[in-house]
DNA sequence: CGTATTTGACCTGCGC
DNA sequence: GCGCAGGTCAAATACG
């Protein structure tokens, strides 16, 4: 440990998506493994942060759930992925729900 | 047996 | 300069 160099100078840019379930894990075509989970001041919900398990993907995404709707959440993904979605039959109900990202608009 | 998941501890950055 | 907050990584455990 002689030269430890920033994190990561370089800070991709976020999308944040507001998305009604009841689930933190919305199967959105990539796999998500949980690394971490930090609570935060302004909600009474711990954060969930996920870390896309493909190959050419290092894409973080980070859940968030809302104290004033707790049925809602925020779905922030961090960074571009890299291979393609499982794009395959149907992305479950929860690619349905996402349709309600209306206040967004990427 | 392998992979995914969970909790805790540690580190960095920013603010005052 | 110090304190606080947020974020990340590692190890252990459980389940398939």
């Amino acid at each position: 440990m002689k030269k430890i160099k920033s994190r990561r100078k370089v800070r991709e840019p976020r999308f944040c998506f507001k998305t009604l379930s009841e689930v933190d894990v919305l199967d959105d075509g990539y796999k998500w493994r949980k690394y971490g989970q930090k609570v935060v001041k302004n909600t009474q919900h711990p954060r969930s942060y996920y870390r896309c398990t493909q190959d050419n993907c290092r894409v973080k995404k980070r859940v968030e759930r809302l104290a004033e709707d707790p049925r809602m959440v925020i779905t922030t993904y961090e960074g571009r992925h890299a291979h393609s979605p499982s794009h395959d039959t149907e992305e479950s109900q929860a690619a349905s729900n996402a349709q309600l990202n209306s206040d967004f608009f990427w």
